[in-house]
DNA sequence: CCATTCGTACGATAATATAGTATGCAGTTC
DNA sequence: GAACTGCATACTATATTATCGTACGAATGG
């Protein structure tokens, strides 16, 4: 946050678009001047614009305005797994401060987790995954996140290739990975056991939309002597009250 | 549209938001500044300004922008109904204007079409006919285009009911309903030949998205007899274009 | 038919956005 | 490792520009 002064015509105009969105109803010029305390001149001037920029327009018949198209068309070009990692990110660090580990953050794409946001703390061993690598859902702690809380159709989809092992760890039987996820989904948690590689262990937990849907699952990840050294209560807690923190974070 | 002058920052911060928009990447002040041709300070109170306001965020470590979470939570209040109807009108008017009837504008909403949008032409008698009406989709035309371009699985479920006659044309025989609805798929439009009310005709023609599924259906609407003088061919010429038309501002 | 209300236009003024300059940091080159 | 380069950000003077009061015309209501 730089400490320059904001542009006021900016300021106004946003509180202008903000105030459609918060109401949600078509207004007139009055009734937005009133709302924010601003001469209707200058609600004009800035409304005026706005209009002519596509962004609010005025239904013909009673002059008043609304939300315009190109506020859509915007909306559409922004990419929500930005904003998710930017959010996690500031919901992860202090987890990972806490228990001296790296956080990560995936969303699910294709069958498959991607990670998309990843926090480390000073003296976290750095691990090797970077944003941008693809796993399997069955191997990871995060992907098995996604596989308790996805629909039951995707989930059944997800699990009908066969469970390659990755170490000897890795739950390649698929009525030993149904219970595994009937436990995740009563604990709201999923643990890797070096499912995945050998030496590394995670706990992970999922996020949820205000539709109580599966958007990301975030984890705790470190060498398992390390991680096993650590209290798990603790950093369930932790890691729920991130994923929490993230859902909030993310509906304005 | 007002002569009044733009407001000279919000149009500048707006080409910015909508430059992420066009290129769909990051990109630093200086990146932005040469885009625009702004000088580098003017860009910085700019984008300074809309980062603080959530509509920019900064990536910490390469410090470039990018589009911002508050533009999303704009984009989801925006009423895509509202826009459809505006954009609607706009393409609908001269055919209004043509054939000096009235045209209306609908979508489905659970298992209804309901009116959004409707020109007149001067001379043209008033129908009762209000934004927000809801009707059954099997006695209206645009019902009737709703139910040919639907997913099969919809249109098998809203046709579980049992038809009603509205009037002595109802169609009220389900496999009658069936080929009436594979005659519309192939010629692109449905006749409402007096199925809703008597003395009231109409010609409706889908309007579809950039994957084809239909959003929405537009219809040209009046007396019978009056409808019956006119050319049904011209008619469907001019409602198809209009669809298209429709389609493209969609997508912008 | 007068009174009121509202959207829009206009113009004077002062506030404000602008752009030039300055600073400081980070990476690069020799 | 020092000097150089390129960049983001801060500061400041100035003139442009956003603002607000005023005004007009159209629509509405008593």
């Amino acid at each position: 946050m730089g400490k320059t002064k904001n542009i006021q015509s900016l300021e106004r105009a946003f509180s202008i678009l903000e105030l459609f969105e918060q109401t949600n109803k078509k207004m007139s010029v009055k009734e937005i001047s009133t709302a924010l305390d601003l001469s209707k001149s200058t609600v004009f001037g800035l409304i005026n614009t706005l209009s002519n920029l596509g962004y609010l327009m005025q239904d013909s018949e009673t002059l008043k305005y609304n939300l315009g198209f190109k506020v859509l068309s915007l909306g559409n070009a922004v990419s929500s797994n930005d904003i998710l990692a930017k959010v996690a990110d500031r919901c992860l660090q202090p987890v990972s401060d806490k228990f001296q580990e790296t956080t990560l953050c995936v969303v699910e794409e294709n069958g498959y987790v991607v990670y998309i946001g990843k926090t480390e703390s000073s003296s976290s061993i750095v691990l090797k995954t970077r944003i941008g690598t693809k796993k399997e859902l069955y191997c990871t702690g995060v992907g098995k996140c996604y596989l308790a809380f996805m629909p039951q159709e995707y989930t059944q989809k997800m699990l009908s290739k066969s469970l390659e092992p990755k170490t000897e760890n890795t739950i390649t039987n698929i009525e030993k990975m149904y219970s595994e996820l009937s436990l995740i989904q009563k604990n709201g948690y999923a643990f890797d056991n070096e499912e995945y590689e050998n030496g590394i262990a995670c706990v992970a937990v999922p996020v949820f939309d205000k539709s109580k849907r599966i958007i990301s699952a975030i984890s705790l990840t470190g060498p398992t002597f390390r991680i096993k050294e650590l209290d798990l209560n603790e950093i369930v807690l932790s890691l729920k009250e991130a994923a929490n923190n993230i859902s909030k974070n993310l509906m304005v």
